[in-house]
DNA sequence: GTGAAAGCGCTAACAG
DNA sequence: CTGTTAGCGCTTTCAC
């Protein structure tokens, strides 16, 4: 028990005690080509016993293909994320492929770094929700390898797309932001360059038409930025805050519960993703969930079939739905406001009485 | 723009470009040997302007080493693990490693199958809080190649371990309970084979000595977990519920909530690691702050030396500290009980008055 | 200090 | 169907 290093079993031994070639084992191990059944018993009979496993840097160099997939994430702190890649992880490994994974920490510098470097030593590149700008992408494809993108549209050809249009969801939170009174929304805005940020904004604007004020304010993705931002929601007046993400809305409860002022009592919270950890918040929070795991299993599935080199640049659309929970309630009444609806609309929402 | 594949710049290239030979190339790109300056300033000026970039798997193959270390982690879903992962990108990128990650879902037999998997193909194992017995170790040890072990001791020579035992904050987290008046404390057990979940358990024990009892109840690591077990805890009685993670702390609460139990009025709730959203969680948890990035940074740094070929066997300690928030006060007055401490504790805990 | 040459372990034509 | 033969792009002795 020395624990010194064994060396590994290479195809030439196992050629050597199956009594064949080298190609013949390589042809049996790689599973595609035609072997007789005889042949190839004596063969995977010989690498069980030697232990055999292939090196995969070996593999690599003379296949071209190297068995594994880049994966850029904006955060990795963030569950919405993790949760999307574990789902790829798994997914990817049934397929054969392994996923190389790097982190921007939310920077399109390396952002831009990282997705050429994984493109260059992987056979493919999935880009979640990226910052940078588009034509990054052309550069990429110059690389002539598979491309999807996850949570951004865009026109850049030969790129396979996924991504979750929030508009029909939005429209619903907005609908039933206006049932239940509301007139003053805040949109508090996320991490600069977020595809999704600018599509939430207008998709908030364009539901709330001329039933809700809408004011924004730059804010970000993480909790600490939505427990910053709590500070300036009393002074803006609205009676509801629409939260960029999940995150900002954990935040934004927190820092209003600090300054005393209750949600949804005083103020609705809204947030989006639906991350595992949205519904124990207190209060439960309401929320637009978009689908994590389908969308890992989506993204994956595109990469897949490019791999297997069906043709790039596929659109594919998820939907999110509306999740109401216990963080939206009725605004308070004030001063010279109209009467509060009379009937009560929410899920638990008790009806109010009058102010 | 066509989107073709441009064929890689290959060394042979660069060497030709500035008129030296390959070796002299791959000399000053791998920094390591010495060659002239102006030698030196030609090629990196040659492999600039041909975007060469090496390949990594012929280095690979023709080094033996392939700059990759494998990671294995119980499971990706849980905000501990991540935070640690999240570290370690980081710097094994700096040292210029990538990771390999891969999530065994708490199941042994996915661990055992995916660390000798990664060990086989990158130059070194991280196993985080692995679930699979010491012996596994032993077998992987044999590939002669650096094992770290992150969230288990052990006596498997060869191996460096990295870990934060418990046992310190733990007795002050029951010292805080015994002030508080609480007498019956149970804990929620962890997963199975879960090295944690028996540290933990056993100064549970220890720090209660004769002053609380101590019961426990299987329960797992999750928030799903938490959430089930919470409808077996009023009919055991106990007066604080001790989780074996934060995750189920979150369920524990939110399920004790739905069933009209207040924490911590009626009942006190701690759990342990501190993840980002412990804070968040109404009433903020009472926790015992599990370093992550600290233990992602020091786990990384033991890798990383015996990459350098430093002795291999270390063992490195963290500490964790207690995190007194709002989900630990007083028990509730029960009949027949002395009175209850005339001081309310909470937050900053003052010492208490009587039993 | 630099070049020539020999592979690392595997796959993929190409013959047979 | 199976064996022979070349490399894949790089590092690394070994001479000079």
């Amino acid at each position: 028990m020395g624990g010194g290093s064994e060396r590994p079993v290479t195809v030439r031994e196992v050629a050597a005690a199956a009594s064949v070639s080298q190609a013949t084992v390589s042809r049996v191990l790689s599973g595609s080509a035609t072997v007789s059944p005889e042949l190839a018993r004596r063969v995977l009979g010989a690498a069980a016993a030697l232990g055999y496993a292939p090196n995969l840097s070996a593999r690599s160099l003379a296949s071209g293909r190297t068995a594994t997939v880049g994966v850029v994430v904006p955060n990795l702190a963030n569950p919405y994320f993790y949760a999307l890649i574990k789902q790829m992880i798994h997914d990817s490994e049934a397929d054969g492929y392994r996923l190389l994974i790097a982190d921007s920490d939310e920077k399109v510098s390396a952002e831009t770094a990282h997705s050429e470097g994984l493109l260059r030593q992987s056979d493919g590149l999935i880009m979640c929700s990226p910052r940078g700008p588009e034509s990054d992408l052309n550069r990429l494809r110059a690389l002539g390898k598979p491309i999807v993108v996850f949570g951004r549209d865009g026109t850049t050809p030969e790129v396979s797309r996924v991504f979750a249009p929030g508009a029909a969801a939005i429209r619903d939170l907005v609908d039933h932001l206006a049932r239940l009174g509301h007139r003053d929304l805040l949109y508090l805005r996320g991490p600069r360059h977020s595809w999704h940020d600018q599509q939430r904004f207008r998709a908030y604007r364009a539901a709330a038409a001329d039933r809700l004020t809408v004011r924004a304010l730059a804010c970000g993705g993480s909790m600490e930025d939505g427990l910053r931002l709590a500070a300036r929601v009393p002074e803006t007046g609205a009676s509801v805050v629409v939260s960029y993400n999940d995150l900002v809305a954990f935040g934004v409860v927190a820092g209003l519960a600090e300054r005393g002022v209750s949600v949804p009592g005083d103020v609705s919270v809204t947030g989006y993703d639906d991350i595992p950890f949205a519904r124990f918040l207190t209060p439960a929070l309401t929320t637009i969930a978009s689908p994590q795991e389908e969308a890992g299993a989506a993204t994956w599935r595109a990469m897949s079939g490019l791999l297997r080199g069906e043709t790039a640049g596929t659109r594919l659309t998820l939907s999110c739905r509306l999740v109401l929970r216990d963080s939206t309630a009725p605004p308070p009444a004030r001063r010279g406001d109209p009467m509060p609806p009379a009937v009560p609309v929410a899920r638990q929402a008790e009806p109010v009485g009058r102010g």
